[in-house]
DNA sequence: GGTTTTCGTACGAACGATCGTACGAACGGG
DNA sequence: CCCGTTCGTACGATCGTTCGTACGAAAACC
């Protein structure tokens, strides 16, 4: 007989693997079915574990965005100067980003499968993130008109969030490069010397490098 | 009774209006139905026009690519400075965009959606568009390891492409100055006094500026 | 301590709705 | 009358969801 697995573990479970069958066919695409075949649980036996497709999405962006802001924070714990401020955010989302590809990209890419009132705190959490970066870019670059400042800071998440539909990690750069390439483009745009005037110290390295959402704390 | 539109203009109509409900509600969120309704043409209609779902998306994203890219060659023409010649590629690309949003984000968002010969058909293309790209970065930047160049490249793709998901006409800044802050943002990062080094003449002006997707040459 | 009841967990089968698509008839301008 | 165009209708498949049931373990009872 198999042994059975906790609530906990056997929902966590689903989530980590709704999240890799929502990401390959999306939201709409992927069906409760699919998501039966890949966990090996009956189609209905799911529905003991959340009460509709919808929040099953719901549950993965939750879960996923709680774990990015919840790293977020303790790595932006002590850092005080805008600048490392922000090289610690960049830095954490990519990590985060590229160690849980396919759950980012359901977050990413299926934001408005959501309806009603799971869509609103899915958004207002955003919205506070946004919100975080944007005050951050603000303070780094002063003399930026507002309207301006809204596009620099949705660039520089156009060039983190974009990374889901190219970045393969075993071809492309390491993790630790990539970001700091991101962040220099933001900051000096391409071209200079490639390697230039990078700190002496680097910032801290981030807390649970290689940690999955599905670890919790 | 209804003036009969010619075979073309009937099916520039579904295709725009096509674009305008995947875009809303995802290719697989969509129902022919719905292209119906959005339409005025009953269900069995529309496949006088196209022979599949997957077609229709398909006849849209090939459309909407071909004229991204016949724009580009036009005001690319006589272009030889890289650095003139990145200003082109990053305006076309922007005032393409927001002049079609629509068609854009279907191309953007449901690249995944097309299947087989289709699918391949407009990765070629797209392939080609990033090659160009790629190597027009890679002249301005010389010193920039492949690796870097890649990252970089998708990482102008990634500002440019993003901005369906944050930018409203009414609301933000007009795509000329959308345009110049992206490409500043690329070539010299953000920060610095905002209008700094503007060339004295600016690049000449997009050809078809206000023009839509459907408007044939 | 043995028996019975309850509870948490899991499943197979089936429901009505909606999906993409096919077919054959009807319409109307040349 | 013909042919390009349009439509109503319907088919089989698949969708999300529900229902009744079953089994092992824990709890409750005598």
């Amino acid at each position: 007989m198999l042994p059975r697995l906790r609530y906990d573990a056997k929902l966590t479970k689903i989530l980590r693997v709704g999240s890799a069958v929502f990401a390959e066919k999306g939201y709409n695409g992927a069906s409760i079915r699919d998501i039966s075949a890949a966990t090996g649980i009956s189609l209905s036996g799911l529905y003991y574990y959340f009460q509709s497709k919808e929040e099953l999405l719901f549950l993965i962006q939750s879960h996923c965005f709680d774990a990015l802001l919840r790293r977020l924070d303790q790595d932006l714990a002590g850092v005080g100067e805008p600048r490392d401020r922000l090289a610690v955010i960049v830095r954490n989302h990519l990590h985060f980003f590229t160690n849980n590809m396919p759950e980012m990209k359901v977050l990413s890419h299926e934001a408005d499968a959501l309806t009603g009132e799971y869509r609103s705190q899915i958004a207002e959490r955003k919205r506070a993130y946004v919100r975080a970066v944007l005050g951050c870019v603000g303070t780094l670059a002063p003399d930026l008109e507002p309207e301006d400042l809204r596009v620099s800071t949705f660039s520089l998440f156009g060039m983190m969030n974009w990374i889901y539909t190219w970045y393969k990690p075993g071809r492309d750069v390491p993790v630790e490069r990539l970001s700091s390439t991101v962040l220099k483009i933001f900051l000096q745009g391409v071209g200079r010397a490639s390697a230039s005037q990078q700190r002496a110290e680097p910032i801290a390295p981030s807390s649970g490098e290689g940690a999955s959402v599905w670890t919790d704390p």
